[in-house]
DNA sequence: TGCAGAATTTCATATTATGGGATATAATTT
DNA sequence: AAATTATATCCCATAATATGAAATTCTGCA
């Protein structure tokens, strides 16, 4: 089969460190369908940004293409295909929390004229799960399926707010790298206190400069938190008086979101 | 590499005709995939279902399940994972039809309480790019990202409003088959006719049974068709009555978004 | 009409996927 | 607790399949 990519495969590739082992075809099939998310590329483009030859390149898309999963247009490019509005809604329906949640969330973006997300925990990340773009004016830097760090997001900080004050700190530092202090986290860990004996969460620009947000814990039947939504803003559009009314707000919803996972008690667990 | 399969490459598959030459590799994990969309799967049934030795399916399904294709539950089996999500979510994002069209759908649903469908034509079939569920208890057996007939559907219908009496004909044979007669034809003709002379279209249970739908065209800059909508709903739901009363909230809805997409026009193009 | 870039096909080569079986791990029963 | 099952993961010789250079066919544009 191949002739060049022997060599490049310990560590050429600047992509996570793993997979030694596996099937080629596959993975850079997948290279090629994610290549084509970012937007329409054509065939020269595809070959080059994958260090595939021409030929390679066309034969996987032109498998993709059949199968759906990528659209063609001649002169322009690659797009991505219906198959994966197929593959994209059915992945929703499996997880029931985003079809639950779906109507809470529609409602409380739809009275804060504000950017929603659902989102999970997903190893020692904040999952996005959902993403109601609100009324304004103001773009949110966040995808779907995308993760960001647990300790700098709303959202990550109403998924860790259960957490021991030990599990925090150990999160706050691989969070954080190279830049964490002891100092930072005594202030951060100040912050989270209250927010754990609230039940809601701020973020005040720590992750996204110039974005607020207020988010809040989905806990399901036994009183785990299963899930967090956030309300996010431009800054001038969240006032310190503002984000303190939108916990209100937040917490409603996820309460009633809550009930609908079976949970039936008061915040803090006994 | 494989032993078996060189047997199985004409005839055995009762998948599409096609691709006697390509990646067997990327081929079988998307294989994978699509068992996947079905629901949980364990390995077993994964390797039984597609005819793969435990192996293969087991090294396929840990690459998806590497790059979050798929999410694996230990004694559970697989599910989608969220990669899927969000190439779902860029794949809507690159059709901005869905974008524009989208909070049309959503006032449409709620107004009528019935389910909406928006939906493109590809090739000689009707592509369901999105569906907004209603409130009513009334499931519609249609999935994004399928594809259904032309001529039997209301999405359909409306996308081909604008074709010629030949093209019709042609397109009634090729969907209806064997069961197509000259007489059946002139029946559905002099429907169409009606159709294509008030800009929107029913369905009387012709596709499925037991549901009624009004659909209209969706159209662009130059006036030609890019899209239709639909409503459905159980027969008992859609009385006759109802069905002319819808097709002027489904025009209104239509006529907004063709007006977004840039055409300005009455409904008969000049 | 002819050109240039893009799309597709061909084909000999050996790299990489394959699958049988062996091994490890975890649930379930005796 | 030990035995039993079912499931998950790993190993490795084999050759089938993916590969890439180049040739060929398209297609839009000047």
């Amino acid at each position: 089969m191949g002739l060049k990519q022997s060599t490049s495969k310990a560590a050429a590739k600047p992509r996570e460190a793993a997979a030694p082992s596996g099937s080629q075809t596959l993975l850079r099939g997948l290279d090629v369908l994610e290549a084509a998310a970012g937007g329409v590329i054509g065939l020269a483009d595809l070959a080059e940004r994958l260090e595939l030859t021409r030929s390679t390149a066309h034969r996987l898309a032109s498998v993709l293409v059949e199968r759906r999963y990528l659209a063609f247009a001649p002169r322009e490019g690659y797009t991505l295909g219906p198959k994966l509005l197929e593959l994209g809604f059915s992945a929703r329906q499996q997880m029931n929390i985003i079809r639950i949640a779906a109507p809470h969330l529609e409602a409380l973006s739809v009275a804060t004229e504000d950017t929603v997300h659902l989102g999970v925990q997903e190893g020692a990340l904040a999952l996005y799960l959902d993403k109601i773009p609100g009324r304004r004016r103001v773009e949110i830097g966040s995808r779907v399926g995308e993760r960001q760090p647990l300790t700098t997001t709303g959202l990550g900080k109403a998924l860790i707010l259960d957490e021991s004050e030990e599990r925090w700190h150990e999160l706050f530092m691989a969070d954080l790298g190279a830049r964490a202090t002891e100092n930072a986290f005594r202030i951060w860990l100040k912050r989270m206190r209250a927010y754990a004996r609230d039940g809601h969460a701020f973020d005040l620009e720590e992750n996204e400069d110039r974005i607020r947000c207020v988010s809040a814990p989905i806990r399901e039947a036994g009183g785990r938190i299963a899930a967090s939504i956030s309300v996010s803003s431009a800054a001038q559009y969240m006032s310190d008086s503002r984000m303190e009314q939108l916990a209100k707000e937040v917490k409603a919803t996820t309460a009633a979101i809550s009930r609908e996972l079976g949970w039936r008690g008061d915040p803090p667990r006994a």
